[in-house]
DNA sequence: TAGTGGTCTAGACCACTGA
DNA sequence: CAGTGGTCTAGACCACTAG
């Protein structure tokens, strides 16, 4: 009787330890404090730390917190939205880009990448590394892919790689004419380099957007982009920045 | 010597493990083939359960397997497109809407809607449920809310709730000139009612779609779309169904 | 060096499925 | 009913961070 209630179909500790610490954050703490550790937090409330641990990666992934090796688990600013798709398509690296270059080499693409580019697998490929970040926090990594075949007028670039050849390649770009462009947005887990880059575990949750430039009817460039699941919210639309966020409902008794 | 290398920084086993089992899904299983259970699996890598649960956790987030409590594990499909942005706007409830209509209450919204509303938190909103299925399988569950001021036609309607009071809170939002419309993806977990919905566990990965109905200068709907993660590739563009499936690349050495 | 989160183990029991 | 994946425990050690 002194307990709340009996549950006749008790759902799991971890998802039950999800929504008190859940609706604790909501009242209890703001945002960058930092909570207390694993064990203590563990014991308090009488479960093993494994338990404990599977409801705050719950509540990491849902963007609420935020945990660091060697330091601890903070409370998590709500998402950043960054604009994904745009009514005025545009190529990469054009003025109002978010990107900004890192590095260039020409080679064989993945097989999955040669597929999705209408190309043999052995033809040449311009593969340019960008990485955008918003508020002074990397948010995500990019790999371009464009046909050598897409901008024959390349061929004789000096710079064989590095930031100069990536934006040499990008200005070449816009000299082609934008048809079109289609994307698609799945959930990935973050490849040893893209986690690096993105501050975050091999293995980390990630949108993967792949966006499709077409021109003169061909795929003229394939972009796959990796953006921090857990910091980010992907906007599409006229306007980037409206304040829509949405925060889960508090779970039905 | 006879190991085939050592690592000088080790990577942990269950991302090891996962890049094992990524490459034997690829040469040696065919779609929906059953894999071996985990005690027997995690017996033959020589690790623990937990462990080798952690790398099926990675491939099931990833699309790759598919779990079943009671049944077993299954290599899964390549993940279906779904087309949720497109060119030509249109309000929910269209001839050619995707979703079909499950019930409908008018309630006060959650606080968040409200909000995103922008209407007070008092006001009624009209709570249209919906599914949207895909290949027979559901893959999205949805929450739409249409604030009654947006709808002042409908006061007189005689059905309560239900299917088709839904039908008809969607009949009349045709009527209203859409001018467009704002969208944008984050992920999530499933709620226990949406995860019933979707046959998947409360705290499933979802992509939540959330999308902005702009009318009159004013948001007249909103609504809130939570996709299967693990089964869901979702598509903005032109056209929605081109073949461009990005399978993460092999990790670097 | 002390304290944090990340990985891993070897068990146990439960909830669910299908024959 | 037997067999599956899902949950949970109580430990251990490791990698990383910061004072």
């Amino acid at each position: 009787m002194g307990t709340t209630q009996l549950e006749s179909v008790p759902e799991p500790k971890y998802w039950h330890l999800r929504t008190v610490l859940s609706e604790a954050l909501d009242s209890e703490f703001s945002v960058g404090e930092i909570l207390p550790n694993e064990r203590e937090l563990a014991a308090r409330f009488g479960v093993a730390r494994a338990t404990l641990r599977q409801a705050l990666e719950q509540l990491e992934l849902e963007g609420r917190l935020q945990r660091r090796r060697g330091v601890g688990t903070t409370v998590a600013p709500p998402r950043v939205g960054v604009a994904v798709g745009t009514e005025q398509h545009a190529w990469p690296g054009a003025a109002d880009d978010a990107w900004h270059p890192v590095d260039c080499v020409q080679a064989a693409p993945p097989a999955a990448v040669a597929d999705a580019l209408e190309t043999d697998r052995d033809q040449p490929v311009h593969t340019v590394r960008r990485s955008r970040v918003s508020q002074g926090q990397p948010v995500a990594a990019e790999l371009l892919y464009i046909p050598a075949s897409s901008m024959p007028g390349l061929t004789a670039i000096d710079a064989p790689s590095g930031t100069a050849r990536a934006r040499a390649v990008l200005r070449e770009l816009q000299h082609l004419e934008l048809e079109g462009q289609e994307q698609a947005v799945e959930l990935g887990s973050a490849r040893a380099d893209d986690a690096k880059e993105l501050d975050r575990l091999p293995g980390a949750p990630v949108l993967v957007v792949t966006t499709r430039f077409i021109a003169e009817g061909r795929t003229a460039a394939l972009s796959v982009a990796t953006y921090r699941a857990d910091t980010c919210r992907l906007t599409f639309g006229d306007s980037g920045g409206v304040e829509i966020h949405h925060r889960p409902e508090r779970q039905a008794s």
